[in-house]
DNA sequence: GGACTTCTGGAACGTCTGGTCAAGAAGTCG
DNA sequence: CGACTTCTTGACCAGACGTTCCAGAAGTCC
């Protein structure tokens, strides 16, 4: 089935970025409609049509972030040592999501997004918990290859060892918000 | 200057700490003016008369919780050993706030705060530094005192350690908002 | 080119928001 | 008791909010 009619004139995949930016600079309650039509260039119609409503806007945005970030995490960990690219990781969480480190510290969209509205929102709710699940996974499955490479000991616990660094990373991002 | 006049027939201690509780269960911006007004017994005009406005009850709120939360770490700490009560504050936050096990997951009304309204809000800015800054004190004056009694290795760098340990607490209060 | 479909732009809607106000109740103080 | 001050109550306000809708523009498809 071929689509018709008048196609859109914006990019959809562009305007989500900037909604997520948008999203990530002032959160979710303090970005009005208004806000979102003023820097998408975007009508209001346009975006309900394309969108839904807004909490649909937020949390697809909200996933193109995670989503992001977990191929960034992953490309990052492939090459070996890890271990420096956690502690990089650790010391500044921008290494994660490419922002310039002259920008207002935003900490972690998905942090942000579980102290705002997890766990009020059962969709959130199950956005943010996948979001950690990849984190976990994926720095597990590094952890476990830098094992049999020999640079990380065997006896750590890869699963445990990459919830902490969850745990750290998150507190890193949030704790960041509000100055050094 | 003696205080004349009709005396207030609320407890102002008593309803900051309930609107603390709404506030720590809802955020900041999904709660309501009127929320407040329903859940704290109080009408409008006494909330504006004693508060001031919303965001400077909130303040008021958060900065009570903070500092019932810093004198409970201090007096969780002033018992030896340490370490037994740092692993279960970093396994179950609420060790901290005394909240119900039961009760919904709120993680850290500091944190929350963090998220939700630092860095926009210089005033949240500095209360939530604040508080982060005497986590950080009174834990590594802990350390310091089980490094003197032999139960911390005296390699480790008091105010570092805190650091992390602050880190992984925060991390820790706000995952645990998404789930186990 | 004609029929049809979708998108754009902007006005409009009802609701809810944080905040104010005035009149009366209920105290304190001398 | 009388003067004064503060508190309570609830109606009220202007503005902002998220969302809907429609007329016209701009495409696609046969």
């Amino acid at each position: 089935m071929p689509r018709t009619g008048r196609p859109r004139t914006f990019d959809e995949l562009e305007t989500l970025a900037r909604a997520r930016d948008v999203f990530w600079a002032r959160g979710y309650a303090a970005t009005s409609v208004q806000d979102l039509v003023d820097e998408l260039t975007i009508q209001r119609g346009s975006l309900y049509g394309a969108f839904g409503d807004k909490r649909s806007l937020y949390l697809r945005a909200v996933s193109l972030y995670a989503q992001q970030n977990l191929w960034q995490l992953e490309s990052l960990l492939a090459a070996d040592p890890i271990l420096p690219t956690l502690r990089r990781m650790l010391t500044r969480p921008a290494t994660l999501t490419g922002a310039e480190p002259a920008e207002p510290r935003r900490g972690c969209l998905v942090g942000n997004t579980t102290a705002e509205l997890v766990p009020e929102d059962a969709d959130a709710q199950a956005l943010v918990a996948a979001a950690y699940d990849g984190f976990v996974r994926v720095v597990a499955a590094a952890i476990r290859r830098a094992q049999a490479a020999g640079e990380v000991a065997a006896t750590a616990e890869p699963e445990a060892v990459a919830q902490m660094i969850l745990l750290l990373f998150q507190g890193s991002a949030l704790v960041s918000r509000a100055g050094a």
